[in-house]
DNA sequence: TTCTGATTTGACCAACTGGTCAAACTCACG
DNA sequence: CGTGAGTTTGACCAGTTGGTCAAATCAGAA
């Protein structure tokens, strides 16, 4: 296997192409779906020659994981105090639809995960992400008492931006299926844009 | 392999165990992620004996689907003109997110197929679910044309609610682990009925 | 009880899968 | 050009998996 020194130009190469290729197909077919062959021939590389960057498929599937679950969140990270709430809101809900439309392989990796039990994340979930989430609820409560926005569960308004938007990666076939030819995204961009502001519009009372 | 006679006692029975067992392991594991073997064990069963009653693996799958399909839209088309509109959709909301509390398993085999491009189930996505929202989006309309609810996407409010009370079963792990003790169903029922009322009271204009 | 079709199973198989390994090849640098 | 580290691969292996089959066992109608 390769030294921990600095990689070489080689080793930069085909580690961006085993991942690449590896995202593809586990997030096509799911871990246990996946075959190390598929992977290979998706890399145009030998079995062999994964196995000598990566010491097993599950080594390949755990770097794509903890690469994703660290990029996947910035979108809540980055909601902070600095605006008026409501657009701050509008602008996360926006920039999440964006990443389900621009990277849903990597949604898919995600979901395959979860609506298996989350065997391989199931830490990182309640410490890392359950930390996170906590900190923007503060957040949210906050703009609610300041009668900011309107007051609703915190958490589940959360769980719903990620369910709504993620639905457009996760359930494509489904959505489009059912659509036609219309693009989903149009259409969703707007309806959400509309939802949360009825949702959340600060209320007389 | 049985006849095509009426069932026996005892084909009804296993078939009904294999079925039951096949529904945990699949909505577990996903088709590739479940073995024959799997599905005997927890059904009490030999392998072989499992392959008496169905031709293969395959064979499982396909029988579960079926029938979900067909049971899984039940909600969707007792949606009807005969109450207030807004209640109806509530209602409706409230039924799946109870299919959700009640029958996640059934929800995970379904979620499963279409994160992976539903290979099995596309025809019927395309054909019979696609006439079923097309005649159910007609109704909304209908609905928002006499001012009765808001006006919004009507594919995408359908969406909305296989999105939200979905999760709640598919995503269950991510969300237990962000709640913690919490019952996620309680918080969201009334989540849900708070959204959709604010999203589609009749406003003025 | 007997007999026939229904049910069950142990033994087996071929294909597939993740992973190993020694040998061969390539590259960069002195 | 020589050389040693870095890279690649064909051949191989053991475990797993979906599925087969002939033989054994069982259920129930006559």
């Amino acid at each position: 296997m390769p030294q921990d020194r600095a990689p070489t130009r080689i080793q930069k190469r085909n580690r961006a192409a085993i991942l690449e290729a590896a995202l593809n197909v586990f997030s096509a077919n799911g871990f246990r779906g996946a075959t190390v062959d598929q992977i290979a021939a998706e890399a145009g590389l030998s079995k062999p020659n994964l196995l000598y960057y990566f010491p097993s498929k599950e080594a390949m599937h755990e770097a794509l994981l903890a690469e994703l679950l660290d990029t996947w969140l910035d979108p809540l990270r980055a909601l902070d105090d600095s605006g008026e709430p409501l657009e701050e809101l509008l602008a996360y809900v926006h920039r999440k639809l964006e990443m389900s439309r621009d990277y849903p392989r990597e949604s898919r990796l995600f979901a395959n995960e979860i609506v298996q039990g989350a065997p391989r994340i199931h830490q990182a979930l309640s410490e890392d992400l359950k930390a996170l989430v906590d900190d923007k609820v503060a957040l949210l409560r906050a703009w609610m008492d300041a009668g900011r926005i309107a007051p609703v569960h915190p958490y589940h308004l959360i769980f719903s931006i990620w369910s709504l938007t993620q639905h457009y990666a996760d359930f494509d076939v489904q959505v489009r299926a059912v659509l036609g030819d219309e693009d989903p995204f149009d259409g969703a961009d707007l309806f959400l844009d509309t939802l949360y502001r009825r949702l959340l519009s600060p209320r007389p009372d």
